[in-house]
RNA sequence: GCGCCUGUAGCCUAAUGGACAAGGCAUCUGACUUCGGAUCAGAAGAUUACAGGUUCGACUCCUGUCAGGCGCGCCA
């Protein structure tokens, strides 16, 4: 199945060649109009060929037009303005169009990722260090990415490359031996190992032999000592054992989950092969790849006194998956601050003669109104307890509105409410943004918001059962579609741009694109639900609206899905 | 010092080089004793940081300036 995009696309794209085949340029196509006074999708490259053929803008539109001929899916068409080719779509194939999202358990989005496959690389947390409202942006908008991707057929795999390997496990184990509360241990695995942390971390700063001590503790892990390794697998197992906990809460799963360690014996190799391609070699006792050609800084593969950096296992991984799983996209989900490191892999990458696509998608940072958020500063806000704000917020509301429903349903709703509104805050907005936190911007409940849009859901939900209530024996399975208000229109060329957004939103990784068409869909839909009746609308035109409601449903439920967004029966 | 990123109404955000810059919050006016008022209809609010340039057309691309953030050979 095609989208209206990609057809009215071909079918311009083919009059361009038509009418002008000396002088066809590339990339025809049609957009959306931002306005419906411009028809519903256009067409702007008359402005452009007009320039090569020596001709009116308007007159080629007009000779593009002539050969463009008649379209089934095309009402009419118009030029407008410097060159602009107007289409309107025609409403019976628009009617007709509607029937066939309706049937379509897949809302007509095709299998455009069909036998390719990506891998995915977010999340990614430090072991030993809680997950703070830092980290939900590269969860969240990861896993958007992870389910777009799997819904249009791509082979994905998510794979969460934890921090469990590197220096701070030096320090992290003499401070484990000296200062760890066990009682605290027990109860708040991570957050002990964390105060350990900053505890050793603090005395290595001040005093060299604690130093010292650190670094033999790091040669033995890396050497393989018996002690050391069972001390570090716990630390992993208890960090990975409160990172499941929020995955669950927040509907996360990976297909792999590899940290850095897992990498390590990859990493003489990973160094071997740069020097002996010419790629790297020694300066300053260090081994450097040197990358002029690519106009950035050098890079350290492997540090003076032997250990590897950061940028060789990220190499090693990539070879790794390459000759593991074969995909052609790499993706990493990381903040901004990687920007500089992932342009220096990838370019390592390319003179090793990987040719997959590798891609990364940097998000702006998360700050609080008075600045950045540190630990020193205190002012950190762990996952859990902003997830728990959320839901209480949540709670408090559906007691409002809802005080007829069981509590046991009111806490199951608020949860997805409240879980919603963190991951739609977050998705909702461009990822490279730089997000300024306040507790009642990312939980707001109203306005362009998760609530909203499962609000919508809700509505639709409830107008559903009174109409079987209301008319027990009719089916609407093979009613037609009857669009007679110009908002149901609307609503129509609304709903059948689904598959091309959620193909634009996964191919731009951006999933703000399909948030704001979610939001555009349920506004639209609220204008309709608020000025033309349905349930009292004479039998015909009723049934019409009644599954009208329901294709919006069905996307609303689908599109939020995508998201990571449940979409309760009722709120 | 060099490099990367960001700058859009009071606040938060949107806009593959396309038409008059689109929403939300906050503010102000309204919504029938009919479908859920977490909603809807409307009002007001912008020199898209500044100055040049490219283009038929610039929030978008290029140059410079200012402001903020981040990064830059032995952290990850």
């Amino acid at each position: 199945m095609q989208t209206i995009e990609q057809t009215l696309s071909a079918w311009m794209r083919e009059s361009f060649t038509q009418a002008f085949p000396e002088t066809t340029i590339h990339g025809i196509s049609v957009v959306a109009t931002n306005s419906e006074q411009f028809g519903d999708y256009q067409c702007n490259h008359a402005m452009a060929v007009a320039k090569l053929a020596r001709k009116s803008p308007r007159q080629v539109a007009e000779v593009v037009l002539q050969h463009a001929g008649n379209h089934a899916a095309v009402e009419r068409t118009e030029i407008a303005g410097p060159g602009f080719i107007n289409i309107f779509i025609r409403r019976e194939w628009l009617e007709s169009a509607l029937v066939l999202v309706d049937e379509d358990v897949r809302c007509g989005v095709p299998l455009v990722g069909h036998g390719k496959t990506v891998l995915l690389d977010y999340s990614s947390p430090n072991v030993a260090k809680p997950m703070h409202i830092g980290h939900i942006r590269s969860t969240v908008i990861g896993n958007a990415l992870d389910r777009m991707h799997r819904f249009l057929g791509y082979h994905v795999l998510a794979d969460n490359h934890l921090g469990d390997w590197g220096t701070q496990f030096g320090i992290m184990i003499l401070g484990y031996r000296h200062y760890v509360n066990p009682d605290a241990l027990s109860t708040e695995p991570v957050e002990e190992l964390e105060r350990v942390y900053v505890k050793s971390y603090e005395r290595s700063r001040t005093d060299p032999a604690w130093l010292t001590f650190a670094r033999q503790e790091l040669v033995k892990l890396q050497a393989g000592d018996p002690e050391n390794r069972e001390l570090w697998q716990r630390f992993v197992e208890l960090s990975l054992q409160e990172f499941d906990r929020i995955y669950r809460r927040l509907d996360v799963r990976f297909d792999l989950v590899r940290g850095e360690s897992y990498y390590n014996q990859a990493l003489p190799g990973v160094v071997d092969r740069l020097c002996s391609r010419g790629i790297a070699r020694e300066s300053e006792g260090a081994t450097v790849a040197f990358l002029e050609e690519e106009s950035l800084p050098p890079c350290i593969v492997r540090k003076s006194d032997g250990g590897y950096n950061y940028a060789t296992t990220d190499l090693a991984t990539i070879e790794s998956r390459m000759s593991e799983f074969h995909p052609s996209k790499i993706v990493y989900v990381t903040d901004e601050r990687q920007q500089l490191h992932f342009k220096q892999v990838f370019a390592i990458a390319r003179r090793l003669g990987i040719t997959a696509d590798l891609q990364h998608i940097w998000f702006g940072l998360m700050r609080l109104p008075e600045g950045t958020f540190s630990t020193r500063q205190g002012n950190v806000i762990k996952l859990e307890k902003y997830l728990d704000e959320a839901e209480t917020r949540a709670l408090a509301v559906v007691q409002a509105g809802s005080p007829e429903m069981a509590p046991e349903r009111q806490r199951e709703v608020a949860r997805a409410i409240g879980i919603g509104a963190v991951k739609y805050s977050d998705l909702s907005q461009n990822p490279q943004s730089v997000i300024t936190f306040t507790w009642e911007k990312a939980l707001s409940l109203e306005g362009n918001s998760a609530p909203y849009l499962q609000y919508a859901y809700a509505r639709i939900a409830s107008v559903q059962d009174k109409y079987r209530a209301q008319f027990p024996n009719t089916s609407l399975g093979h009613c037609v579609f009857r669009l007679e208000e110009a908002v149901e229109r609307t609503l129509a060329i609304a709903i059948v741009r689904f598959p091309e957004t959620v193909i634009k939103a996964a191919e731009s990784y951006k999933p703000n694109i399909l948030a704001d068409y979610l939001y555009n869909l349920a506004a639209t839909y609220s204008t309709f639900y608020q000025n033309v009746p349905f349930l009292k609308a004479p039998e015909g035109i009723r049934e019409s609206r009644i599954r009208l409601c329901r294709v919006v449903a069905n996307v609303l439920k689908q599109g939020l899905s995508l998201l990571g967004i449940e979409t309760p029966e009722r709120i």
